[in-house]
RNA sequence: GCCGCUAUAGCUCAGUGGUAGAGCGCACCCUUGGUAAGGGUGAGGCCGAGAGUCCGAUUCUCUCUAGCGGCACCA
């Protein structure tokens, strides 16, 4: 012992503990107390994570991981990954495993196999891990030279891993995990052994394909998603959560509300029913109103355009393959996937002086993509859509005022829809652009300084950016936390450029316009679809489609119930009016599932006083009011936003 | 586009190698009922499209289309 080299390690609360030579972090948590040590998972040594196993062999600043800690949800899930494709192996020899690792709320394994799993594959696959943690095989690392390990994991077939280990740079330590008779190539660190992953605290979710190292031109494997929390308490409340989101599902939802369908026929495309359709317009009315405070000019420009333009634009090159191509009379013409090319060309009508800059132009454009089948999903990706569309020509001077503008003009409109946490991603140069360094340092300078004036934190993209300029993307949260990238706003040198627009500057001459495309809700489709969840179909008043029904309690009332509707409708409301000879309780019940905000019931007593009883969606109290009263009210609830 | 799954009434779904069924919705009748389903009767289907196997296909096989879960894509 006395031969050994002390160890004193540092604990996060300062204190320092002595050993005499190598010590495991299971043993300082044993030393430190048993119910530690019975909680421990890993340990972190000077900021590393390590497992308990693992021998600490000179002074360290230590701290242990219990399951109640933060990080302690990675090691489960990558534990949980482990032990399916263990699990997996048992089952399905045949298997080879790849790649495995934690993510968001749980894990995936990608297995190569010539057979589809199934789903009552994972139901076998479940239950054998659950055998595998109660064997509560001890997880060992170790570390192997790499070739030996390249023939190691050859030897046994796994020629995916085999490649890994091979791609794995020089100089740093192959490490192997073994559990029972499954050994895999893992960085770590792992649980002390698999009973520390509870039986009752995962369940596989899902199968699906997914690419050899994410490339499509490689083969593709079966990955197995599963989600994993501390206990089964938390696993319950994830589970309720996705069973709450997909309740919100605006496809389910649409349906539901008849606000759009799709069919075959224009697949991508939507049909919008009356009911969506008032939201879409109110929407509309309430972005065009926005951009004229905020000093746009609206336009409006072909949806169909001869090639040539998108010759000289650029996208028949970069871009031919999502666009929707027809010809007659032997000329070739696109549907716009874009508006800036015929924005350009209204700007370039007649002469532009430095006076008329900026020019803002906005369009509630409507473009057509052709998007890969597999990427279409309800209304949040389509082939048809309209962009809250805008372009704005100004000088490199003007980059950064215009950009701060833009800003407060997209936090202003999503404060109105109650998003009020906006996340901002900033993408700067790439590898391959347009442009000189110094043009690309202004631009980059200009984003960052505008988004830290209005007070908004960012985070860099490097690389990113669109070849002919740096860009900013806005993300909102919704009201189930999930985050959207609706808001786009970049910066372009070429197209001006490309397309020769100008303006005569103070010293007579021409110049060239720098051009910023920006866009707030992205497209109508994909923010209503967002707003349709978030919302989970119980619309603001003025965004509605229906916002009040009015019905009597018998067909006494039906003449007075006529009146009601009347004066409704001349108050300018969305109504409807429903005389159907049912019971009020049924009434109530359907106009409560189609998500009318408010519902006005009238008796004999409120046709008697010219009154109404008002009941509002997720509320069961009932309020009598006067007639008139009750109609001010929803009246004043149903001003757009921009105009209170 | 790729892998897997799915496609039956307006919606949600059951079912069968001998051309179909439920609930809800819809229509009509009875009921006139004070806030989340009153009762009865009835109408609705080329079982996604095309081809093949079979005496016979909604059912089995293949192709296509669309949808779903992912992956790739989102310039």
């Amino acid at each position: 012992m006395n031969a050994e080299k002390k160890v004193a390690l540092t604990l996060p609360d300062g204190s320092v503990r002595e050993f005499n030579g190598p010590v495991t972090g299971m043993t300082l948590a044993n030393d430190i107390g048993p119910g530690l040590a019975k909680a421990a998972i890993i340990i972190v040594v000077d900021g590393e994570q390590w497992d308990l196993s693992r021998e600490i062999i000179k002074d360290a600043h230590v701290s242990i991981i219990t399951k109640r800690d933060e990080e302690a949800l990675e090691i489960l899930r990558h534990d949980a990954a482990h032990i399916m494709a263990e699990a997996v192996k048992e089952l399905y020899p045949e298997t080879q495993v790849t790649i495995g690792p934690a993510i968001e709320n749980g894990f995936y394994y990608d297995f190569a196999r010539k057979e589809p799993f199934t789903p009552g594959d994972l139901e076998v696959i479940e239950a054998r891990m659950r055998q595998i943690i109660e064997r509560d095989e001890e997880i060992i690392r170790s570390e192997m030279p790499r070739d030996e390990a390249v023939e190691f994991f050859k030897s046994m077939g796994e020629e995916y891993k085999a490649e890994i280990i091979a791609s794995i740079p020089d100089g740093q330590p192959i490490t192997l995990y073994r559990q029972g008779d499954f050994i895999d190539l893992c960085r770590g660190p792992h649980l002390p052994s698999t009973k520390y992953l509870g039986s009752d605290t995962f369940k596989l979710l899902s199968i699906a394909g997914a690419y050899w190292r994410g490339d499509s031109n490689n083969e593709m494997l079966q990955r197995i998603y599963g989600t994993v929390w501390r206990d089964r308490k938390e696993l319950k409340a994830y589970l309720l959560r996705i069973e709450e989101a997909e309740k919100r599902d605006h496809r389910k939802l649409g349906r539901e509300m008849s606000l759009f369908h799709f069919q075959e026929e224009a697949a991508g495309m939507p049909f919008w029913h009356p009911n969506g359709w008032t939201i879409y317009t109110q929407l509309e009315g309430y972005v065009r109103r926005k951009q004229i405070e905020y000093g746009y000019k609206e336009i409006n420009t072909p949806k169909l355009v001869d090639r040539k333009l998108w010759e000289t634009s650029g996208h028949w090159e970069k871009f031919r393959e999502h666009m929707y191509i027809t010809e007659s009379e032997e000329q070739i013409f696109a549907l716009k996937p874009m508006n800036c090319p015929c924005h350009v060309q209204v700007f370039n009508q007649g002469i532009v002086s430095y006076r008329d800059l900026p020019l803002r132009l906005a369009e509630f454009g409507s473009c057509h993509r052709y998007e890969p089948s597999g990427a279409l999903h309800g209304l949040m990706r389509v082939r048809s859509f309209v962009q809250d569309d805008g372009h704005i020509f100004c000088t490199k001077e003007q980059i950064t005022e215009e950009t701060e503008i833009f800003c407060k003009m997209l936090l202003d409109i999503y404060k109105d829809f109650g998003f009020e946490k906006v996340k901002v991603k900033f993408s700067d140069r790439p590898d391959v652009r347009a442009g000189s360094d110094e043009v690309w340092d202004e631009a980059e300078r200009c984003l960052i300084d505008a988004v830290e004036h209005v007070g908004l934190e960012y985070s860099l993209n490097p690389g990113e950016g669109a070849f002919y300029g740096p860009k900013l993307e806005f993300i909102l949260t919704d009201a189930i936390g999930r985050d959207w990238q609706c808001g786009t706003h970049q910066v372009d040198f070429v197209l001006p450029e490309r397309l020769d627009a100008n303006y005569i500057g103070a010293d007579n001459a021409k110049h060239r316009p720098v051009m910023l495309h920006r866009a707030i809700l992205g497209s109508f489709e994909r923010f209503i679809g967002i707003l349709i969840e978030n919302y989970a179909g119980r619309f603001p008043m003025w965004l509605a489609p229906t916002q009040v029904v009015v019905t009597g309690i018998s067909s006494d009332q039906d003449s007075y119930v006529e009146q009601v509707y009347k004066k409704l409708m001349e108050a300018g409301l969305r109504a409807e009016i429903d005389l159907r000879n049912e019971k009020i309780n049924y009434k109530v019940r359907e106009h409560s599932h189609a998500k009318v905000p408010a519902i006005f019931v009238a008796g004999g007593r409120e046709a008697e006083n010219n009154s109404i009883t008002v009941r509002r969606l997720g509320s069961k109290n009932q309020e009598t009011l006067d007639l008139s009263d009750a109609i001010n009210k929803l009246v004043a609830e149903s001003i757009e936003p921009d105009k209170q």
